[in-house]
DNA sequence: GCTATTGCTGATATCGTTGTCAAAGAACAT
DNA sequence: ATGTTCTTTGACAACGATATCAGCAATAGC
């Protein structure tokens, strides 16, 4: 006990009795290695505690056992649901997530994530919306043949594996849900125009009203960023107007809060004058007073599945997990009722 | 062209006409190096974009340049906060951050976080609350010389690297911006009891009254968890008492938020029939109709100066940042008014 | 003038794994 | 009996850096 020193590969191999490249064989779970030589090897990594060295490994095999996360996003729940899907499958493979903040603007970013890649030996990325959008970043990365895996609203996209959500749909059916309660004096507000999401969620309400042949009233269309603050200042320039619609569909929660406030500050009564309708069931739509009706999608089941997809192209052969499309779920809360009440 | 061999360092010590010690010494600013041959070298180094591998780094010199980020925090915005404030003096350092998930409860904690850091060579931890209460676990980093640096409120610990804010102080001077204002009958939620924040920010509250010689309505104080939840119930179990307090003061503002709602629910007007005070200056605070007022502590910075503490000790002898005590901030909105408006 | 110290440099061992390749033995076909 | 293939194993090189230690000038000290 009195040295520090950690158990290698070499000892295990003297303890087994075997050549340290049996000791490896077993290890890394190669064939042709017999039933009882590979237990005897077992057996002394057990006795003697052996965790395999990773960088050792790293710098021989130039694999590090580590993914990446890369991201911009100013939504933190969604980035903590992200986060914390991934490292659920991260620690039952052993991966490990380090952290990349990007900025969406930079005009370098592909050529600064393969740097950093190479850099660290990075086996994989996982890229979340916005940068899921920029389509010259995932070029740089094809180009660079690096795994990747990205989280992004469905726009259908053919390449690669991709974790996806049915935003179009889900607005779609909300919107139809509005309808359906009577409202016909709908506003919108859209997040920023550079994210896929944004078109998609607008897409998808303004195909549903056209097919009822309810009007677009262009003043009550608004164009935010999908912070509370832009939610806000949109919400009172809506209300602003002379006719006010009665229901606000804003793009996302922290919009649909804004605008809220907006209301409340000018003494409009939520629901029975002014309905609100949010998007991503953020925690806040269930704090707020009255709650939030809004579309869930689940972020963390996502985010696990982007990384089982990653992680099984990484390891190659093994059990190659599929793309997938996930479905959302309306919420219905007390900021939407019928027109009628 | 042709191969996509990445340079090494024997690559750069050909072209420079030296030996890999010497190209290894310029890399790792050593001394001994002439100027003459330090120039030719990072000449060579530039020339042929030569960036030292990492993992063969970390295997001879047992540095990973990795530091990793123990947490077990509900609240999501802290921790994007802290996460935040990290990776810039990462980046600034050449440090990279990986997340490391903990669970409270677990027995094992102080053992599997050893195990980590000798399996990734992780050169050092940032520890959040409510695991830097966690004594046992501190203990354990301590005996395995673990470097690291722990970000809580202060009950001004002796030992070690630590960023700490000032809870009760900013408590206590809540607690007299209240009674200046009037109020006397005043509630109090705290927060989950095994927090040293909780203890803080209610000793603050408690000190506060009893020096004006205004007595604590027991029925008016209450315990919760930090959670919404949690601040909704006790809220309700408050405003359901025969006699109820002008002011509820919660020990953070997700529970601040459930009193809102609670009381919103109930008809309670807010500020003019019960003010509310939060903790932690949350964004919510700000989106809540009426906005709360709250305290703010400047989490980012206070991370990135655990960082630099960090690697200040990680690096030994490079400049030693030093512990330090952060000011928290009084942030007076509209849910507190005066009790004669 | 001779030794001691200091500054600079390089040859080579080393970190703890995986990769290459050859060899030994078993199994099978001819 | 002989050649061929397949399974199982090990010796040793290699990954790309840092660490050790020795050598050689140049300077300082007496």
């Amino acid at each position: 006990m009195s040295k520090q020193m950690s158990v290698t590969i070499k000892d295990v191999s003297k303890d087994a009795n075997v050549s340290i490249k049996t000791v490896s064989r077993v290890i890394n779970n190669e064939i042709n290695v017999s039933e009882d030589t590979k237990h005897k090897v077992l057996q002394s990594i057990a006795k003697l505690g052996f965790k395999p060295n990773k960088n050792a490994q790293s710098l021989r095999s130039k694999r590090s056992y580590m993914i990446a996360l890369l991201y911009d996003n100013p939504n933190k729940h969604y980035l903590a649901d992200i986060q914390s899907g991934i490292l659920q499958v991260c620690k039952e493979t052993g991966y490990n997530l380090v952290l990349q903040e990007c900025n969406y603007q930079n005009k370098n970013l592909g050529t600064e994530i393969i740097e950093f890649i190479r850099d660290f030996q990075i086996d994989g990325l996982i890229v979340t919306p916005p940068l899921s959008d920029m389509d010259d970043l995932l070029a740089s990365l094809d180009n660079a043949k690096v795994h990747y895996s990205i989280i992004a609203p469905s726009d259908k996209r053919t390449s690669s594996s991709y974790v996806s959500s049915n935003d179009y749909d889900a607005s779609y059916a909300m919107t139809n849900e509005i309808i359906s309660k009577g409202h016909v004096n709908i506003g919108f507000i859209k997040g920023h125009h550079k994210h896929s999401a944004s078109s998609l969620r607008y897409k998808g309400f303004s195909d549903a009203v056209t097919q009822k042949n309810i009007p677009i009233n262009s003043e009550w269309v608004k164009e935010g960023n999908f912070t509370f603050d832009s939610g806000f200042n949109a919400g009172l320039e809506i209300l602003d107007s002379p006719l006010c619609p009665s229901v606000i569909f804003a793009s996302n929660d922290y919009m649909a809060a804004g605008v809220m406030k907006a209301a409340q500050m000018k003494g409009i009564k939520i629901p029975s004058e002014l309905c609100i309708i949010g998007f991503d069931d953020s925690p806040i739509a269930e704090q707020l007073w009255p709650s939030l009706s809004t579309i869930r999608q689940p972020v963390k089941e996502m985010a696990c599945h982007a990384a089982k997809i990653l992680l099984g192209n990484v390891d190659g052969l093994s059990q190659q997990t599929e793309s997938k499309e996930f479905k959302s779920e309306l919420i219905l809360r007390e900021s939407l009722i019928s027109l009628s009440d």
